[in-house]
RNA sequence: GGGAGCUUAGCUCAGCUGGUUCAGAGCAUCUGCCUUACAAGCAGAGGGCCACUGGUUCGAAUCCAGUAGUUCCCA
């Protein structure tokens, strides 16, 4: 069978995927032996793959396939989050394009338009992860809308509710004035704008006079009712009990003094507005003031405003500094750069706002998770985001769980005719609660208002590992008894706060126990000049179209390459090129074994022999090497020790060293042998690689129909012998020399050479096999006497000698000799500084003194043998 | 404004408990090679004041302090 000499992964791909669906090795239900279980971040159902995606995809498919072939019941459960606001703004600006108004219609039917919605476009991203070889059990994919699920989310309300930590309260939220609704701070973005800052006069009241206050917001002085200054600044002692009197609207409020104001800022007079800014709410909860709320949902001006009603903030802006101007109220006008809030969703910029909102207690229920944190029992890779996730949790705050949308799970209170309201997960159960509390029987259910608004999108995600598995309804069920605690959870660290944190917390609220044992956090792939991956830049590649161009696996190991833990990933074309072209360094290795004729008739060479069992050894050291990165989680560096393996050990060294000659048979004994350790490395490769391995493993031996690579076993870490390990590490410098003198003096690698040794100890018959093939030798000899007319090289204190008639340059040689006899000198130099040092030589530990005198020994030894050759040559 | 981190080769990063696994890896670069598996390749080579300044120590990329630059989080 002709093999082509370039792996073509588009063949082979969906084939293995099928194959794998096919006989169900994703599947995974419980049974006697250790689960190893991921939970996937449900991604957005709205979104499509992106090159996060695929980072954070790729990791946990390594780690699963690993966990599957180191004989664990692995389990990776897929699905999506509903993503309330996003999926709102899609579906209603979809609604619109066909010239239907959102509000035209009712919360059932909008209801209807946006599952629809779903159910066409919800599921793209699952079949996207398909491509990249994710073995998720798809039997599995959960939805945070799904029956279950949605009961859930309920269940737990309730309960909150029943422990009294959740409670309504008005609150200063951050108002998407487009989206009307509540955003939480995760999802504002601020962003440094050019804007300009407002010098306005406040008369005092009932006297000359005025104070001076700086603002970039010069509307919202309508909700003034307080300005503020420093106790501690003489520049306004003097106005202790004084008012001011707003300008325009001539409303007189107090001077309070509060340390709070930077006195360096502006003119050290602060206008306050408890209405419209997180910080003057503060103060004026602090000094009891009044509040008056001048917008309306949508960002424009309500009746409290007094002025200007009706019309939009930023129209507002423009006007009232002409009339604070006219006024005479306007001191001077500054450029200034600040940072302004705008929302993630519709990038409005963000209203500060007053509303009732829904909220949960958060002190004592996320104690236990960051004592979990603290104390290892869920360990954060990498660790430095501990620090952060004690500062956070520490300073927790309460948390807003109310959206003001449809798309959701829709708050389980209900409103009394007579103000009130009670909370059940049912409204016929709120019904007989409403009963009770009224004390009326004659309540019907058509008495009873249920909330509007649905609840966090995280308030869904905080339960995925218990949820997916619906052992918050049936904590005893045998799946969630089996697979919780989860292992690994592989998300970004952006999302510490609001979704890792929180699954902690509702892990031991609901199960007494952490949802995961280990966080890993990626980084974020950015562009190359570090810019982050958006769809506005345009700079993201479309992961398809790379999977397309080289091969889901080159695209894997392109993503792994450069990613440790926590540290974002420059990506560039040229990663997922390298990965594509280390598929094409595998497929060629295959092609080159399968290549070769097989006779059982010769006997094995001993360079053979020799080479196998070196391989073999060095294997099991890097095998052990391996299983420790994989243990920290370092599983970059755990690809590059198979990369490395595979690409310098097996395939430039090992197989050039049992390579037959040019059209000559291998023997049985060294093609099986061969074969088994190519069997070997596909097996490590495959968590990395899992079509191309998979593929040649089909090919390499006979396999029977359902067999695979991907639930065969791992090989295992065997002793090694070091000493084996250094022989070869001489044999290869002998080799590099050789190699290096052909270069120096160009000869062609045809030509064969002589090479004499000079040498205390010989190297032994295998050392010496191998070295004549790889270096191409015609002879090896061990001499005591001087080679003349020959280049030369030294390994360790060996002496090299290839003759080389009219080759070589004596003046050459002898400069040559001269440097390396001087950086010589200068090392043993330098060693014997510290040796005469005696306060080293007494407090260092013998045996790093010991080293230092072997050093010696080496450099002296080496001096005496240049410095003979030199001898010799200038005779 | 408060907190945390980072700074090692052209780039991206390892470097644990101070000392031969201490100055490393991959990519990139340079020099030879169309050698019969692979030019998506092979064989070699060069490249670093370990940000700076001081301290601790027999000994510092590693520990401590300060400085500069930089990133992130919180406000």
């Amino acid at each position: 069978m002709e093999i082509p000499a370039k792996y073509n992964p588009a063949e082979v791909e969906d084939k293995w995927y099928k194959y794998w669906m096919e006989n169900k090795f994703f599947r995974s239900v419980p049974d006697e032996r250790e689960p190893y279980c991921i939970v996937i971040p449900p991604p957005n159902v709205t979104g499509v793959l992106h090159m996060g995606h695929m980072l954070n995809n790729t990791i946990q498919d390594v780690l699963v396939r690993r966990a599957r072939m180191t004989g664990k019941n692995a389990c990776w459960v897929p699905g999506t989050d509903h993503a309330s606001i996003a999926t709102e703004a899609k579906v209603v600006s979809k609604l619109k394009a066909e010239g239907i108004d959102k509000n035209s219609l009712t919360r059932d039917e909008f209801l209807k338009h946006a599952w629809e919605w779903k159910e066409k476009h919800g599921g793209i991203i699952l079949e996207q992860l398909k491509k990249l070889g994710a073995s998720c059990d798809w039997e599995r994919t959960s939805f945070t809308m799904d029956e279950s699920l949605s009961a859930s989310v309920i269940k737990v309300f309730v309960d909150l509710h029943n422990k009294g930590l959740i409670y309504r309260g008005v609150r200063m939220v951050n108002w998407d004035p487009q989206a009307k609704t509540a955003v939480s701070d995760e999802e504002v973005i601020y962003r440094e704008v050019n804007s300009k800052l407002y010098y306005l006069k406040y008369f005092i009241d009932g006297e000359d006079g005025f104070v001076t206050i700086a603002t970039t917001r010069p509307e919202t002085i309508l909700g003034d009712t307080a300005v503020c200054v420093n106790p501690n600044d003489p520049r306004y002692t003097h106005l202790k009990g004084k008012k001011v009197i707003v300008p325009l609207i001539k409303r007189s409020v107090p001077i309070i003094y509060d340390e709070y104001v930077d006195m360096e800022f502006g003119t050290g007079a602060l206008k306050v507005t408890p209405a419209h800014d997180i910080n003057d709410y503060m103060l004026g909860d602090k000094h009891n003031l009044e509040t008056v709320d001048i917008f309306n949902d949508d960002g424009t001006m309500s009746a409290a405003a007094q002025l200007y009603i009706g019309k939009d903030r930023f129209e507002v802006r423009k006007l009232i500094v002409k009339d604070l101007e006219a006024a005479g109220n306007l001191a001077k006008v500054d450029d200034y750069q600040n940072k302004v809030g705008y929302s993630e969703r519709t990038d409005a910029v963000i209203e500060p706002k007053l509303s009732m909102q829904w909220f949960l207690k958060m002190q004592d229920l996320s104690k236990p998770a960051l004592d979990a944190v603290m104390n290892g029992d869920v360990q954060i890779y990498p660790a430095k985001f501990v620090n952060t996730y004690r500062h956070w949790m520490e300073n927790v705050k309460d948390w807003c769980l109310s959206r003001q949308l449809w798309w959701g799970h829709r708050i389980p209170a209900y409103y009394l005719p007579e103000g009130g309201y009670v909370v059940a997960e049912t409204a016929e159960e709120a019904l007989e609660l409403a009963k009770k509390k009224t004390g009326n029987q004659s309540l019907k259910l058509s008495d009873l208002r249920q909330e509007g608004d649905v609840l966090d999108t995280w308030f869904s995600s905080w339960l995925w590992p218990i949820s997916v598995f619906d052992g918050i309804r049936y904590p005893e069920n045998a799946d969630i008894k089996y697979y919780y605690p989860t292992n690994d959870l592989i998300t970004a660290p952006e999302i510490l706060f609001f979704w890792v944190a929180r699954m902690i917390i509702a892990g031991y609220e609901y199960q007494n126990e952490k949802p995961f044992k280990n966080v890993y956090l990626t980084g974020i792939v950015r562009d190359s000049q570090k810019r982050k991956m958006s769809k506005q830049l345009g700079n993201s590649p479309d992961p398809l179209d790379l999977i397309a161009k080289y091969g889901a696996d080159g695209v894997r190991i392109g993503m792994l390459l450069c990613s440790p833990a926590g540290n974002d990933l420059m990506f560039e074309e040229s990663l997922p090129e390298q990965g594509r072209n280390f598929s094409n360094k595998i497929w060629n290795a295959y092609r080159l074994v399968k290549g070769w004729e097989v006779d059982d008739k010769i006997p094995q060479p001993i360079s053979s022999k020799a080479s196998i069992e070196w391989f073999n050894n060095i294997l099991s050291r890097e095998i052990a090497q391996l299983d420790d990165h994989f243990n920290k989680y370092r599983i970059s560096e755990a690809l590059m020790v198979v990369y490395k393996l595979f690409w310098d050990e097996f395939s430039s060294w090992l197989l050039e060293m049992v390579k037959p000659a040019y059209q000559q048979p291998i023997d049985a004994k060294t093609y099986s042998e061969l074969v088994d350790i190519f069997e070997k490395m596909l097996s490590l490769l495959h968590p990395f690689m899992p079509f191309i391995t998979e593929e040649l493993w089909q090919y390499l031996k006979e396999r029977k129909q359902g067999d695979s690579l991907m639930i065969s076993q791992m090989p295992n870490a065997e002793n090694f012998d070091s000493g084996l390990l250094e022989r070869f590490d001489l044999m290869k410098e002998i080799i590099a020399g050789v190699r290096t003198v052909r270069q120096e003096k160009n000869i062609p690698n045809k030509q064969s050479l002589k090479l004499f040794i000079k040498v205390t100890d010989q190297f032994g018959e295998e050392v010496e096999s191998i070295v004549s093939k790889l270096a191409g030798l015609e002879g090896l000899t061990y001499t005591n006497e001087k080679v003349e007319g020959a280049a030369s090289f030294m390994v360790k204190s060996a002496e090299f000698y290839i003759p080389l008639e009219g080759l070589v340059d004596a003046e050459e040689e002898i400069e040559k000799l001269k440097a390396e006899l001087e950086y010589t000198k200068g090392f043993l130099q330098s060693v014997m500084k510290k040796l005469s040092n005696e306060r080293f030589v007494n407090s260092a530990p013998a045996q790093v003194v010991e080293i230092e005198k072997n050093k010696q020994a080496d450099a002296e030894s080496k001096i005496k043998v240049i410095e003979e050759r030199l001898a010799l040559l200038s005779k």
